[in-house]
DNA sequence: CTGGATCCCTCACGATACTG
DNA sequence: CAGTATCGTGAGGGATCCAG
């Protein structure tokens, strides 16, 4: 059964090939957070028919972008993991990101936010330069989904789940968009309610420097900065 | 008519929702080398139905990517060009050429090469620091479609079409991308006859030297160097 | 329980014809 | 030239079922 394909010798036409296909850039995204197995991808992605998922993993691996391991014994599940070339996704699946999230309006009444998509907020909104020497921990709490980050080094590292030594836990909810965008200053969220902090309230100003998305920088631009 | 929509708060997923429909990556491309008419987009994309390509102008127009301009009299006509946002993706387009090209095989039997597409292979290769103060032109043959690539000040206007003045006429046929990758020499492309020359041809080194695909390198890096 | 496969239905897409 | 109309097909959506 030969793949559709748009039938031009281009790149551009490659990667849509690749990757272009509904739900494979939604796959990619939650394992860049990590390894994870169908069940797990299926969680993060509730709404995709697990023919689809089967398929498009089948397809990803094909095409070398997702492999799939089967862990050793005694337990021998597979997991499905990103390959190197998968990964070299990244700065372009933060870019897209951030070009999305300038028109994203307010979540309807059936979006729902996970917790890989809050750890890609985190990675793709992060400026290494305002990090500046500092470690600090943050948890981040939007409805229920729970992230961490951890800046140290001017490095991030951004996970899923409670984050037990937070210097600060930020509770809030859609709003967190609008503390992203700097629509909304820190101390707005606050006294509107919007967020709720648990921890030395003044550092949400150094997380807002810290992750923010710019209205108009470019690609390289924000990983420069 | 509520558009299909992935259900999640996230700016990837929105991005997806915006361009992540069959053909629409393709359109942008066409758009970023010039502002079309219907036909013209029909022209480049043989392939595309054109109903779908009428459902995607209109998508993209309502979501702000694209924009439809009513030429002045006489004329009348309308043209479709891309919006500021839509030209926000432009680094993100460049750098998934290039990603997709990675993985490139040879063209099957009814691949095409268009000039919009060659013109952003170009764009998606280009070097400024190799480019180096010299002011070149090049007229790139591939098949039967011309582009042109005029270097100066260290930066690119890539354009359809022939290039008068050009320095060096590229001709070649699917051995662009041996050339473009590095996989093939200038001496061995122009000893196996893979590429004939027009103008002093050991121009065609400085060619590759401004234009190739840098195997490992990431978005940023590539438009750094 | 995980990791899918299978069935059925619908709608987006693909091909082509046609109109202002 | 710039699309709209029509219609068939296959990918996607939703539910259920099954093997390890």
């Amino acid at each position: 059964m030969g793949k559709r394909h748009y039938g031009q010798f281009c790149g551009l036409a490659h990667a849509a090939d690749l990757i272009g296909e509904r739900w494979a850039l939604l796959i990619i995204r939650d394992l860049f957070v990590s390894p994870k197995r169908f069940t797990d991808l299926r969680r993060g992605l509730p709404r995709i028919p697990t023919n689809v998922l089967s398929a498009r993993l089948k397809e990803l691996e094909t095409e070398g972008v997702v492999e799939r391991r089967v862990l050793p014994r005694p337990d021998g599940s597979v997991v499905y993991q990103l390959t190197e070339y998968g990964r070299d996704l990244e700065d372009i699946v933060l870019a897209l990101g951030r070009w999305g999230a300038r028109t994203m309006g307010e979540p309807g009444p059936d979006d729902i936010v996970t917790p890989d998509a809050l750890v890609m907020a985190l990675r793709s909104t992060f400026h290494a330069g305002a990090a500046d020497g500092a470690e600090l921990r943050y948890e981040l709490r939007v409805g229920d989904v729970v992230a961490g980050a951890h800046v140290h080094d001017g490095k991030l590292d951004a996970t899923t789940g409670e984050l037990p030594e937070a210097d600060l836990v930020i509770e809030t909810g859609p709003a967190i968009k609008g503390l992203l965008t700097r629509e909304l200053t820190a101390a707005e969220a606050v006294t509107s309610g919007a967020v709720r902090l648990t921890g030395d309230p003044a550092l949400l100003d150094t997380f807002v420097q810290t992750f923010h998305l710019d209205r108009d920088l470019s690609v390289t631009e924000q990983s420069r900065s």
